[in-house]
DNA sequence: ATCATACTACGACCATAGCCGAAGTGTTGA
DNA sequence: TCAACACTTCGGCTATGGTCGTAGTATGAT
């Protein structure tokens, strides 16, 4: 086998355990500093400049310089679709201990995954729109029927601008809480974003846990039925 | 960040390069020997029982006794769609020096992907498909029109008995050799089956390059005016 | 029975690479 | 101009883990 050197090589470079926990920072498609990301990996700035360089040199990152500050970023989608796929491998490789904290639940519960929500909202949202006759749960996608198409432009999303993008238009993507399948791709972001404009969701800053308003729960419940537990 | 260090677990098991090749040499779904894995992977065969007793307790391989050998295979498709999304990673990382041997020629030119075809062939394939309207490329997946349910069915391919399975119909499965996309799903795999039949394509033991025939190269040409290089 | 084969367990060796302290460059602000 | 800050480079320490030799168990062939 040709290839395995190759794919060794990036996988080794997502698999330190500092290097896992920064890019798992990044996944959510913003940019951080190279000190913040030290925080998030636990360890000192000149070891994680190290790490940071080594995942550029990789094309996994990118840099923005703004003034003295250094912003990374992950190179593409790809990568999070990478990283994503490897979370769905190590939580069913995993029958072991596996202590769940207080901040594992909050992320369990609503997270984003780059740039589209995912976890326990994400998937009951998902249940309810393909109940709803919304959604139809595909393969590898989802796509929207007709009545999917008027209810999201009553909510406040333009479906059909969506389409024929670059980018996947409503890719299913698997959620690794769950083990169900959540939205992404564009319509995924838009939903997420129409949602945050509206008040219903908050994303916390240097966290991927999202917030869920009193209004969002109102919103959610009176506009598609779909109740959250408390 | 909770997840970090669960990711890199999975992660380093996959970066290590004796067991990044028998992982790549597992991608066509097959079951191999310890012995035969051991040599594709360039090792000693106690270093790599070592190696499969941790791809083993980590749920990427389950194993099969057989007599005096056991035999592994992938754990499931999630465990090579992991493998494929670093390899487009591992890809797109790699502006340096990649010599390519007359091995990986051959790769190149034609190999299996899981249970389907890739390389240059598959992308051929799919590109004169798509000239010829009978595949529609869509975000994720492909969908085949009634011109291309007719073709395939004269080629000896029940499209829509393939439909609705538990597995994907037809995924859009990117290439990594080519960067551009094949068939992958139920489709894909009936249509290697199907070529296998015909006589058209030969799958070597113990390697995922695949040959085309004489016959096939003729087939091609003649069914579908698909020309292949020399 | 005896031998060969397939695989595993243990132990020792050693290279890779992660880590931090110290010292450097470049940028901002006082 | 000086100091604080963000980040990088270098060098040395250390530990993790991949490697193989030796030795063991199970299975099959002669």
């Amino acid at each position: 086998m040709i290839e395995g050197p190759y794919i060794a090589e990036a996988a080794a470079l997502i698999g330190d355990p500092a290097r896992a926990n920064m890019l798992s920072a990044l996944m959510d498609g913003r940019a951080l500093t190279a000190t913040e990301l030290a925080h998030v990996a636990g360890v000192t700035p000149q070891t994680a400049s190290g790490h940071l360089a080594k995942l550029k040199e990789a094309n996994m990152l990118v840099v923005e310089r703004q003034g003295r500050h250094r912003y990374f970023r992950l190179a593409g989608p790809e990568i999070a679709q990478a990283i994503e796929a490897i979370s769905v491998v190590a939580q069913q490789g995993a029958p072991r201990h596996r202590p769940t904290g207080p901040r594992d639940e909050a992320m369990r519960f609503a997270r984003t995954c780059y740039d589209h929500l995912a976890g326990q909202v994400a998937v009951a949202i998902v249940e309810r729109f393909v109940e709803l006759g919304y959604l139809v749960e595909g393969d590898d996608d989802f796509d929207v029927s007709d009545a999917g198409i008027l209810a999201l432009k009553d909510f406040g999303v333009e479906v059909e601008s969506l389409r024929g993008q670059r980018r996947a238009f409503a890719r299913r993507c698997l959620d690794w809480s769950e083990r169900r399948a959540h939205i992404g791709g564009a319509l995924g972001a838009a939903f997420l974003a129409r949602c945050e404009a509206q008040g219903w969701l908050k994303t916390k800053a240097g966290s991927r846990s999202v917030l869920v308003t009193d209004a969002g729960r109102k919103g959610l419940s009176k506009s598609f039925g779909i109740g959250l537990p408390a």
